[in-house]
DNA sequence: ATTTGTATACGAAATTTCTCGTAAATTTAT
DNA sequence: ATAAATTTACGAGAAATTTCGTATACAAAT
């Protein structure tokens, strides 16, 4: 049995897999490019934190070229349960619940939001 | 008007606000204790953080007795919207919709659960 | 060919967070 | 009264995360 380690991406290696999960594939230039639209750091920062994020296997990379294409390792789903679960375990008391009323409730939903919700409700229900 | 700076807790004081959110008040002793039945750290740790809260502001304490009384000064709804709102940007691309299919989708909910979120979706609808 | 620009590698500083040891004060127990 | 236990204060080390400067390689432009 082969027992895998769940790597938590910080903070910063967050925001640079949301952009690879969007785009599939980039080099560090692209990513940087994005990440500057909301954050200020140097280019060669964002390249260390990829490399770190590469050692630790969180993205894959293509280096058979001079400008390296990463991709991400870690699914967006997986990630999500993972860092969701965490969250609903360390604030909101182990209820899932709580925290789907929370965010319901501080949001407002478009009608459509709504149905798909809804939807997903009567199949939870209909088991 | 008075622009009011959110301050975001830390892992560790997120598991000590944790405590206090549920007693109420508490001194460091009955916290640390709290935390040492799934954490493992010195007591003059726990400490050294509650202090550091308090001088954040994340907490409130009587000094007037020997053993210090803390209380939360941040309110667990705010802080669970504020990180909550974090993780929607973060990390599910400001949609809270796929935040909750993710989340009712990796829980098995009780018909009880259900129910109250069918309750909450119908008022939402309703508006 | 030489300059200019862009890329990676990498060490190390800066920052943030977490940890603990020790001293001093004060209470409690003997 | 003395010893033992508990508490706070505080400095400082350890660890994790983020940041950037510089060297080097290579490609593109002049």
């Amino acid at each position: 049995m082969s027992t895998i380690k769940y790597i938590k991406p910080t903070e910063s290696e967050l925001e640079i897999l949301q952009v690879l999960w969007d785009r599939g594939l980039a080099s560090v230039r692209e990513v940087h490019e994005e990440l500057s639209k909301t954050k200020d750091a140097g280019y060669t920062t964002t390249l260390k934190l990829m490399q770190i994020m590469h050692e630790k296997g969180l993205v894959k990379r293509d280096d058979s070229v001079k400008t390296h294409i990463y991709q991400p390792a870690v699914s967006k789903e997986k990630t999500q349960k993972h860092l969701l679960g965490k969250m609903i375990n360390t604030l909101f008391g182990g209820s899932t619940t709580q925290l789907v009323i929370q965010a319901l409730g501080n949001h407002k939903a478009s009608a459509d939001e709504l149905d798909e919700i809804q939807k997903l409700l009567n199949n939870l229900k209909n088991q």
